[in-house]
DNA sequence: ACCTGAACACCGTTCAAGT
DNA sequence: ACCTGAACACCGTTCAAGT
């Protein structure tokens, strides 16, 4: 631990490499940038610190753990939401458009959903969009425990579909895998015994329809939006 | 590496272990068990083959992978679940209590619903489940687009919800520590800046209410029935 | 056909040692 | 305080070789 007493001036500073020191910030950038151009899969706190130049224990200093990093990843995308300014009048509309906003973004980070999924987020930016969605929900005279439920509610379902989503591009399917896997699986419903399947088989059409996923999901947030609907208190 | 040529012809059969072979159902039966007892983690190809005092490669005659695996005890549990006679008058209440079903047997194998989340469930005891929820959005009156998307809906729903308690598991945490959590988080959220977190901060106490699960749980079963109920075609 | 040991290409995290 | 190399204790999957 000691040290000698002697310590030469150096003319041009240190022989340390000249690299940019770590920080936060740095991690999480270079992170977010590999969760979009490669996956959640390829951000490994192995390939970051690769990324970054240095070894995975060098992470440590700034991060926690894993889940840290998934958390400040979930945060960063947060950011990037915009929700409208609540109006009573029209409140179960910005309800859906925040849904599709938060999907948006999620598509946009694919990866970030996986990152999301069972986490509890609170960080700021994450804390901000329940800040919003519960502005929404106020505004449509939503009970507090009901509104203070449905923020719950709603990032779960977005995040759970998004996910999905991701799960899927991670199988790198073309149009044509799609198409072949919707065909195959109609088929398959329709070999089913129909004294234990009836109604699978009855509607083996409408269940292998609308798998592009937007419809899905407006019937998913139309769903949620009219079961919050019916739970607000009545005007006046 | 060479072997004596000479080799005793052995009058008790041959030196082959007298191991039960291994089976698919075997490798289910294995896997299915430590999921309970250890939790998802402990589930991996290693483990379970070790359990059954093989390698990992074993396996691999059985089992096209992990992901199989994973399939094969999503629809093993799918196999506890009991769904009512379809009535018509009452299908809003049977629809609920199917959801409550299914939570409770993704409670009973903890770690299954990390397994099942973005899997689509083909197997046969999972179509069957399937099939019984149909069943009762089409007594419901529900067009066929409309339950059709409800049984993604449905799971995608108490899967997210069953997973997240899961998650929350794994922590192992104490009434102690979540009454500690709780009591933190109430804080933190006074703590927010009152300009920009009004209705968090209006609203901390709801938010950190109703931890316990079932309450929430319930919540969302009621808006997604109520939601579902007002998409239903209107009688004769 | 089924099973196996060994290897390949990975993980997250820790720790003693360096600057 | 920050960074590092090396190690620890794991993963899923493949493959050549055995029976």
């Amino acid at each position: 631990m000691t040290q000698s007493p002697w310590q030469p001036i150096s003319p041009e500073k240190p022989a340390r490499p000249v690299r940019e020191p770590l920080s936060r910030e740095r991690i999480v950038d270079t992170a977010m940038r590999m969760l979009v151009e490669q996956g959640y899969e390829a951000v490994s706190m192995r390939k970051v610190a690769q990324a970054l130049g240095t070894g995975p224990a060098s992470l440590y200093a700034h991060v926690a753990n894993k889940q840290e990093l998934d958390n400040l990843l979930v945060n960063r995308a947060a950011r990037e939401m915009e929700f409208p300014e609540p109006d009573p009048d029209n409140w179960q509309e910005q309800l859906k458009a925040s849904m599709r906003e938060m999907l948006r973004v999620m598509r946009a980070y694919p990866g970030v959903a996986r990152a999301a999924i069972g986490q509890i987020p609170l960080g700021e930016q994450a804390m901000l969009s329940t800040e919003r969605f519960l502005a929404i929900l106020k505004a449509g005279n939503l009970p507090d425990q009901a509104a203070a439920w449905a923020v719950d509610l709603i990032p779960l379902y977005v995040t759970a579909v998004a996910f999905e989503e991701s799960v899927q591009r991670t199988w790198e399917w073309t149009e044509d895998d799609i198409e072949g896997f919707v065909s195959e699986l109609r088929s398959y419903f329709n070999s089913l015994d129909p004294q234990r399947f009836p109604i699978t088989i009855a509607l083996a059409g409408a269940l292998t329809s609308g798998g592009s996923g937007d419809e899905r999901f407006e019937f998913g947030i139309q769903v949620i939006t009219a079961g919050l609907a019916s739970l607000a208190r009545q005007q006046g």
